[in-house]
DNA sequence: CCAATTAATACTCATTTCGAGTATATATAT
DNA sequence: ATATATATACTCGAAATGAGTATTAATTGG
């Protein structure tokens, strides 16, 4: 157990994500040529208190966003899934094994910072987004090709697990906070560009394709934002000081990738008394104004678990 | 960025729990003179594919366990959280910086390796078993205390944050769940000894203490399990093959810490389809035999959130 | 065999929450 | 004045929840 073979070094990835005129957006530093990745910094243990101040205090030297809400989603430590687009097969920081901690954090700033930009997340992961429609690739790409690969399973028993996964992901019954479950089958059945980098080939695959495993983090990040959503008022960190209620549900549908029921929604604002009337109104383009709210930080003291739990799939435009 | 500098070694920390004689129960290594400790190794990047695959193997080769069903819960980089007993601050393996990545495992596996044993979880959290009544220490000792600790608040703001921070941990509406932030306010406030262990100096305090940062990987495992029993069957991990509905009913009442309804029960665990009947039945030591039933393992496959929202606090003890 | 005890199991009922509507009111643009 | 876009109010049935009561089936001690 000598410490030196033990040694590893840590990357702080984080998905910094907002909410713009309707879509969700993560913040990725694109460099041409090779894929968008995560932001990223190395821990400093010389430096840095804990991994969250760690991660604060690089974010806050490359771009000038004072993260509000920030939550540590998950430790990835896979041999492999650590390749850089070349394939220099998982070496990085002078040949230690880089064992990479991914945070998600959310901000209403949106001045990006040189060399980084603002993506929407459904680039990346195109079948996430449900809003208008079930998205038609999941029919015409997804689904066949998902049937082949548990047709290419070794035995039955493996095939009938398989069968299961693509059933639990993309059957009946879509379960919008299943982010990382999808991308993971779509990774084993080689439908995503990563699972071939990984392998050291090259390939094409679906969605916009991500340094290392930062598409994973992400995946992570979209999973655990949907389902905080629902017991947790997260949203106000990412919505102006004031908002009105068709706003705020907009902004919650993106993130969700759903479609609401409006009167719905507003019972259930309402009810958790999670926002408060300013008495001022919007001024749209057309339509009736609508009475601006604020978030009521009242709310954390008295309910338990305040958010907003979606509930309803479909459901009009309305 | 040069890589020596960067670099940390990662322990993997395990809270290994089963349920007996509806007692909670969790691996501990006990050596005498030192504070209780999880089980814990290295992660060696050389030989370890994953963090999982690399925990996996340590904990078969110190203890016979097969983790049923494991599940990564946090990565604690804290400085001066990681002081073992004797006060030898901070350092471990050879000076490098430790990481711990905590991790739950469940088991029904109850032979305990040399040097390890099981106690009760509630030895370290006596103040989260609320199954016979209310812990009278929460009245006796943890509310006053707290009160304390609002009033040495620096200024009136810090004061109002901290009576907040109390009321949501220990006030109206007790959320089961919330095992960490009652933990890491109590250690704020100064009741538990990891406090001043941390701090250079020694002092007791509630519940029994353990090494390192563990008690907190603890109370997060706790935590997550809690509110995992809720929406996915991960009690039927910790059950025999065959059990009654009351014996699964007080498993999930000893690690939820809570008594439940027991008609509501057997309708909630009968209307999800969890359990099938064995057709044959308990040889009670009095009163009336109960049918034995199995997991239905099917229920996977049809119900997206198949658990066991227990909702009900109270309830008679019938 | 009887009573006391222990637990299983069946059924009821009011309340709350949910999902999906309809109806109406208030703006602007033309 | 009308078309359009939106806000807001209210209704209604279905399902889920929480808390019971009532009844049945077994064992044990007398």
């Amino acid at each position: 157990m000598s410490a030196k073979y033990n040694v590893v070094s840590i990357g702080l990835s984080a998905a910094i994500v907002a909410v713009e005129s309707e879509q969700p957006v993560v913040l990725v530093v694109a460099h041409d040529g090779s894929d968008d990745a995560l932001p990223f910094g190395p821990f400093d243990p010389a430096h840095h208190r804990t991994l969250e101040s760690g991660l604060r205090k690089w974010v806050g030297e490359q771009t000038r966003f004072d993260l509000g809400y920030t939550e540590q989603l998950y430790t990835f430590g896979d041999k492999g899934r650590h390749t850089p687009t070349g394939g220099d097969k998982g070496r990085q920081s002078g040949g230690a094994r880089v064992v990479s901690v991914g945070y998600l954090a959310l901000t209403r700033r949106v001045k990006e910072a040189p060399e980084t930009q603002w993506r929407g997340w459904y680039h990346y992961f195109p079948w996430e987004d449900w809003r208008d429609t079930r998205p038609a690739m999941i029919d015409s790409v997804i689904l066949p090709a998902l049937k082949k690969f548990v047709k290419d399973a070794l035995n039955a028993e493996a095939a009938e697990l398989r069968r299961e996964r693509v059933n639990v992901c993309f059957g009946e019954g879509w379960d919008e906070e299943r982010v990382l479950e999808r991308y993971e089958l779509l990774y084993e059945a080689g439908l995503v560009e990563e699972f071939y980098r990984d392998g050291g080939k090259s390939g094409a695959g679906l969605g916009t394709a991500m340094l290392f495993d930062h598409r994973r983090i992400l995946a992570t990040a979209i999973a655990r934002l949907r389902g905080k959503l629902k017991y947790r008022p997260v949203v106000f960190e990412l919505m102006a000081p004031a908002f009105t209620l068709l706003e705020l549900q907009r902004a919650v549908e993106a993130l969700a990738g759903l479609r609401l029921h409006k009167q719905n929604f507003r019972r259930l604002v309402a009810e958790q008394g999670l926002v408060e009337g300013t008495g001022k109104f919007s001024a749209p383009a057309r339509g009736r104004p609508a009475e601006l709210f604020r978030f009521r930080r009242g709310v954390l003291r008295e309910r338990p678990a305040p958010g907003l739990r979606l509930g309803s799939r479909r459901g009009k435009t309305s």
